[in-house]
DNA sequence: ACCTGAACACCGTTCAAGT
DNA sequence: ACCTGAACACCGTTCAAGT
């Protein structure tokens, strides 16, 4: 069973309710998450061994495997751990746009965080118990909100895709700091003027971009047309 | 240098032009991207590897270091080729919106020919030579439509990057088979109904959705925003 | 001059040998 | 019963030895 999968959180489930043995060792789940999680924000997602995590854990590479079926596992439940810790602040309102921008804002927050770790999230679904919490109480949000459920579904899952995208390519791809953006001025202002006339004048635009500009824009764009669907699906809703 | 990077794109263009050695052997770069295309059709990115490639090629491992610098030039550079690979159809329009939707489902379909290599999609800018071509071509539609020039830049890239990130969750995350939508299925309704009401209530919905329909979703929720913004910002523009 | 086998420094995972 | 060192089967990359 591939982890990750359906079948492989469900076994899980079976198994955390079977008694736990007790751990000679001072070695936890928890301690190897903290350390896998301190790796891959210094070394990135290929940084992240095996070998070099018991290292900084002072044991025997071979004794992580009492604790986790294998690499793939740990990189699964790093991802269910980081979506454990979205903390929505502010209040709660009666209005569910409000409530959903802060939702996928905290949602962002608590991404970047952990930049290199961007790329699971898109390895694969999400299905830990983190993953259903935030699930639940979002189609909650949306349900209760007066969306038809078929269409509730459609949006939470564009609105995480799209929060999780924006959070992978401003993580492994945007020019952050000003030496690269100067370097990515020079590359397309010193392209050949005859085969790309308009990157070379763009040239200062195309470094100018915010990426937290892109997200309010794509997020608005988002959650506009989603509006209008849902009023076409429910019209005759009378405020309270 | 990193591969795919500006400064190693450029590198590489400035080496294009001085003479090629002549190889002896049969070995070529085209060769070489092709069986590593097939690999990763086959068995995916982790599938890619210097010495089954090589075997594929019937050469020793190390003779693809005369032709290539390495493992992560070889992703780059299939990335690259993929991009070469869209083809636009349908004629030229004067409907600027019409035309940037042929040309997004065109990109699209690109990448659903080879599934696996979406991740690498997001591991970094898209600098290659096709991707510039697609850049200049998009940006100049866009400018001509009368965009000004930096919501043009925001336009393509909030797109694009809507585009890749769609199609690997696609590839990466989502139940095609019918089986694995049974599976899902049972997941989620076999979830304990305390915890995860709406879940556990929601479980067909969940698996109903349609990946195109998402894509659509999205593409004509972004595309409305932008053209809402582009007659904001040039209100006085004569039909000709 | 060109090519590549052998070597080096890694990696994930297993399992028999230790305690 | 529990833990883990040693072993196995890989991997990317380099370079000296071959032609």
């Amino acid at each position: 069973v591939e982890p990750g999968s359906a079948a492989w959180w469900q076994q899980r489930a079976a198994d955390a309710d079977r008694p736990r043995r007790p751990r000679a060792d001072g070695l936890t789940l928890d301690r190897i998450l903290d350390a896998a999680l301190e790796l891959v924000d210094e070394d990135g997602l290929d940084g992240l061994t095996m070998r070099r995590l018991a290292a900084r854990l002072d044991c025997g590479h071979a004794s992580l495997y009492r604790h986790v079926a294998g690499h793939d596992e740990v990189v699964v439940l790093l991802v269910d751990r980081v979506l454990g810790s979205i903390r929505f602040d502010g209040p709660v309102t009666s209005d569910p746009r409000a409530m959903a921008e802060r939702a996928l804002r905290s949602y962002r927050a608590a991404l970047l965080e952990h930049p290199k770790l961007t790329p699971a999230f898109l390895a694969g679904q999400l299905l830990g118990p983190n993953a259903l919490a935030g699930r639940e109480s979002a189609l909650r949000l949306l349900v209760d909100a007066g969306m038809p459920p078929a269409l509730a579904v459609r949006a939470y899952l564009t609105l995480t895709h799209f929060v999780i995208a924006s959070a992978a390519f401003e993580s492994s791809g945007a020019a952050r700091t000003a030496g690269e953006r100067a370097t990515m001025r020079r590359y397309f202002s010193g392209l050949p003027a005859r085969e790309y006339p308009t990157l070379v004048g763009l040239a200062d635009e195309l470094n100018a971009v915010d990426a937290d500009d892109e997200f309010e824009l794509g997020l608005q764009a988002l959650l506009d047309h989603l509006e209008v669907l849902a009023r076409a699906a429910a019209p005759a809703r009378t405020p309270r």
